[in-house]
DNA sequence: GTCTATACATCGATAGAC
DNA sequence: GTCTATCGATGTATAGAC
């Protein structure tokens, strides 16, 4: 892996177990075994450097919910296997906490990609959501849009909920109450009556 | 307002604003108009001003919740109430924003008033679903803990949403998907029929 | 109690040798 | 490209005058 390779993965790291206030060039230089040259090289500064990570941690979280929510089964499963999914909990979401980072909300440069992020995540889980309104899984007069945004809530509050306690059963208790809410009344498949 | 008095209040401005690891004694000084003298007369170092500060923002947290889950109506209008409820959203939640700082949750000793609060707060509200559930207003079946979760994650979480997107729409949205699905299906009003 | 002075490490960045 | 040396500012804490 190249050092420039080895700075942003670094960086990656650092950002999302301590965020980016919290993140300081000499932690992340000792982490990837370079100097300060190296990285006064290949980025700017500390801004640039956590942009580059910003950005490859956001493509790889859209990434992994496009596997799942372009999986198999019906727009509740799909649903349920996005919230379901396997996470480290205990960390945290990595773009999420960004949120809570002063510097990078102060920062349009640095907003933007954890902006951009959620967003798509909201719009991808709306789809999702319609269609199972189309197929009756859901309520026909359910809102998409304020549908999909719980979800992600849930998700990205359950990381609250399960740093406070320390565990991540909160994560998964708030997951299984809005999966019950979300479960459908009536069945999605023909009526057999 | 005593020097003590003017040291916490900043502190909790400032631990609101940019997180404990984001906030320095200087910082705290300067807003309270005080000298390093004052701040180590009073308190032992940077932890115990932050861990006076934060005990104050958790009983100020929960004294705001009580008043609008002991409000007047049904369990389900409380609940709205609670969500609802005004909001600096794109501040963020004083406590919740404290589970993403690496040193808060660190030490035990400045975590516990956040498990604290957060564990309360669950509880609470897990008490008037209950309620809910026991007059018919909530689905027999459904699980009192995991939809207080629910609804914590959602808050927590739609404060993530709002400060991704700059705005506090995105929390209003969450909180409107949530209050949907929490909807009672038929009125708790004996039926008429 | 509050102040200023001081200490010593770290922050983020630059300089310049190799 | 990478290294070490250095810089001025800030972080957290202590000392000691008033």
């Amino acid at each position: 892996m190249s050092t420039a390779e080895r700075l942003i993965e670094s960086t990656r790291d650092l950002l999302w177990e301590r965020g980016y206030v919290g993140t300081s060039p000499k932690a992340i230089l000792e982490r990837a075994g370079a100097g300060q040259g190296s990285m006064y090289h290949h980025f700017t500064g500390k801004p640039d450097l956590a942009l580059a990570a910003i950005r490859r941690t956001a493509e790889e979280l859209r990434a992994a919910a496009d596997a799942v929510l372009d999986g198999p089964g019906t727009p509740y499963d799909r649903i349920a296997a996005y919230l379901r999914r396997e996470r480290d909990v205990l960390r945290g979401c990595p773009v999420g906490r960004l949120t809570m980072d002063p510097d990078v909300i102060a920062s349009d440069t640095l907003r933007a990609p954890v902006e951009e992020t959620i967003t798509w995540l909201r719009g991808r889980i709306a789809a999702v959501v319609d269609e199972g309104r189309r197929l009756g899984q859901f309520p026909a007069e359910s809102d998409p849009d304020e549908l999909a945004a719980t979800v992600v809530a849930t998700v990205q509050g359950g990381y609250v909920l399960a740093r406070a306690s320390g565990s991540p059963d909160a994560f998964d208790a708030g997951v299984r109450g809005l999966l019950a809410l979300l479960a459908p009344r009536t069945p999605a498949a023909p009526a057999t009556d």
